[in-house]
Order: C-alpha cells, then structure tokens, then sequence
DNA sequence: TTTATTTCGTAACTATGGGTACGATACATG
DNA sequence: CATGTATCGTACCCATAGTTACGAAATAAA
C-alpha cells in the first residue's frame, strides 16, 4: 500500500503481536493475573513501548477485551441472527459453546465472563467496557427471542429479559464448566436440558 | 466455665471478630481485594496478631471459607437433605437463593462461588478447600437427585452427574446475578423456569 | 521479687507491579 | 552533514501487600 515514509526512528513495536498475546494470557490465566512485566518479557517488548500504544494497564486490558469481542462474541451474535428456527439456533449455540478448544488453539472458559467476575478489580475503561458488552449481549439474545416468539417457536409467557438473563446463565455456566475442567459432552447435556427449558 | 489459667500474656486478640469481618469483607468486596492490612484497620488487630492466629493469608481464607461454609453451605444441604417432594425442595431453593439479604444483614452473591472464579489465585489451602467443597456440593445434589428419582419424581433419563452441574450452575448464576444487580423477582423467574427443566 | 512463659505491636524487609524520566537511536529533511 | 522528529529501552520511582525480627508488656510459677 503506501509507505507513509515519516520522519523519526521507525517503529518496531508489533501490536498486533502484543495485543493477540495479551488476550491469550488475559484468557488463560485471568485478567488480574497477568501483569505488564509478564506481556513483555512473552513478547520481548519494553514497558515504556506499551505505555506509549495502550496508555496503561487498563488501556491493553480494553484493547484485549475489544479484540476478544471480536474473536469470540461475533461469532455468538452470528449465531443469534441468523435466519434459522429456535431449535436449530439452540442446537447451534450448544456445539460453539462445546467446541473442542484444543485443535483451534484456544484457552479454555470465556475471557468476557472472566472479566465479568472481577469486573470491580478493573480499570475504569474496562471495566465500562465490560459493561456495555454485557447489555449487548442481553440485547442480542432478546432480539433473538421476541423473533423466536413473533414466529411461535417461542413460549411467549416468559418475560423476555428474563430469558436473555437465562440464556446468558447458561452459556456463563457452561464457560466455568470448562474452565473447571468438565468434559464436552457432559457440558452438551446440561446445556441441552437447560435450553429445552424455553421454548 | 473454666478459665485455663495459663501462664504468660494474656490474649487479647478476638480471633472471632477478626474471622466474622473477614468472611464480611471477602464476601462483599472479593478475597483477592481485601489484604491483611484491611482486615487489621477494620478490626484494630495487628499483623502480627493475626499471622499468629491464622498463620498466613492463605490461613485466613481458608478459615473465612470454613465460616462461610457453616452460613452458607450447610443450609443449602439441609434443604436438599429435609424429607419432602422434588417440587418443594425446588421452590426452597429458589426462595433460599433469593431471599432478602439487606434486611439479614447479609452480602450479595456468594463467597463461594467468588473462590471458586478465582480458583487459581488463592493460595493452596484455600485453594484445596475450595475443591473440597465443591464436590461437597455436588455429592449433595447427587445423593438429592438419586433420592427423587428413586421416587419417581425425577426423570431418571438425565444422568445424575449431569444434573448435579446443573443445578450447581443455576445457583451460581444467581448468584451472578444477585451481585451485578438484577432484582430478586427476576432470579427467581429465571430459577424457576430453570428447575422445572428438570422433573 | 525474680524467672519463665506467652502474647503484643512497631517497624522493618522483600517482592511485585503500575508507571515514567531520560538519554540513546534511527530515520527524513534541509 | 547538521537538524528535527519520533521511537526505543534501561533504570529507576513509588505504592501495595505478604511476612517477620525483635523488644516490650503482662501474667503465673518459683
């Protein structure tokens, strides 16, 4: 493309490489246990140079949370627009839930749900962040179930935020179970039984 | 009763006050955001006292979550154990689970399940407790869940381990939910339609 | 009253982690 | 080749938190 030839000591700092790094730990190991120091010496960056691209500590941990939404909430939101029946949107829901992490290269849990739990222990960008994400999700899910309802396939007794709220248990519920070490199938089943509770 | 008139200084440290805002203070904020310190400024005690007393920090969670279980847990286990239906036992559950707690005096969500989101980041007693209690947990809902299916209450076609998570899962939402806020009404909505998944 | 014993609490020590001052470095431009 | 400019990274600062050394204090026994 165009080289942008500008003046000044060129950069060598890759952010990229920082940024994907950072959520991988973030996502591993816990958000508040995974200190700047720890991001540089994994990726051989000096402190001052991630001050200068994210700001702070809770500039990277924002940045990696927006790179996480990206990675892995997309895809969830994917799923709840498209244009399928109830059944078969639950049915989807389960096998991204359970998908094996290991081939793909992915920590196991949920980094989002991770930051939910230690949401106060964030920084104020964050931790606002969080927040948001969270009512985006709750909105993804109600747009997805006053669908299912307008087209029958849902029960429409239910209150609809109440159901967002449920639906968001569940896949939380499923995220600690993986982290905790339950195996895929089991997980499979108890989210299965929990979405044949609405429908 | 009898004084032990032992030699030496007499005590002054109150190991009980000390525990009780312990338990408190982990409770409300996260056993990872309250120190040592904090505990002493609340309580007037010394640091010194209280590693006398408890040893470490890892002492003392591990003696706040052994507190925590006698409050917490053990109602839990006596309303799984009580002699009644499979529906009644529910709706105890769901109203134990959403009882008041400001009028009790009582924090929001639960210690438990904090520890167990921060597993890893406790030290190894407290950790290993933290185990512990949790397959205490589900041994109780098993042994709850094995008891209505040999009634007939139960549907005896979901596996008894899986049920067991289940239920385990849709406490700890709660409880999620009870501490980012969501009013009681909702939790329990969202815990009824959950039990009744499972008859 | 002296000694043994037990607990008390101030004042440190150490490690960690977020954050930065500042001189060195590398490039474009004049 | 000198100057301006933007980035680099060593070495530091500072606050927090877990932990402890050690002398003072308080009581029972000798």
């Amino acid at each position: 493309m165009e080289k942008t030839e500008k003046r000044g000591r060129p950069k060598t700092l890759d952010r990229g490489r920082i940024l994907q790094t950072a959520v991988m730990q973030y996502w591993d190991l816990s958000p508040t246990d995974v200190s700047i120091g720890d991001i540089c010496k994994l990726t051989g960056a000096s402190k001052p140079g991630i001050y200068r691209e994210f700001g702070s500590d809770d500039g990277l941990k924002r940045a990696a949370l927006e790179s996480y939404r990206s990675l892995a909430l997309l895809p969830l939101f994917d799923i709840l627009k498209r244009d399928q029946n109830f059944a078969a949107a639950k049915a989807a829901l389960v096998s991204f839930t359970t998908q094996d992490r290991e081939t793909v290269g992915l920590p196991l849990g949920c980094l989002f749900v991770a930051m939910r739990a230690q949401r106060d222990s964030l920084g104020s960008a964050t931790g606002e962040r969080v927040d948001q994400l969270r009512q985006e999700v709750l909105d993804a899910y109600m747009v997805w179930i006053e669908t299912a309802k307008s087209k029958g396939e849902c029960d429409v007794k239910i209150p609809t935020d109440a159901a967002a709220l449920y639906f968001d248990a569940q896949n939380g519920g499923a995220m600690r179970m993986q982290k905790e070490g339950v195996d895929h199938a089991t997980i499979a089943t108890v989210l299965r039984y929990a979405f044949e509770a609405i429908e």
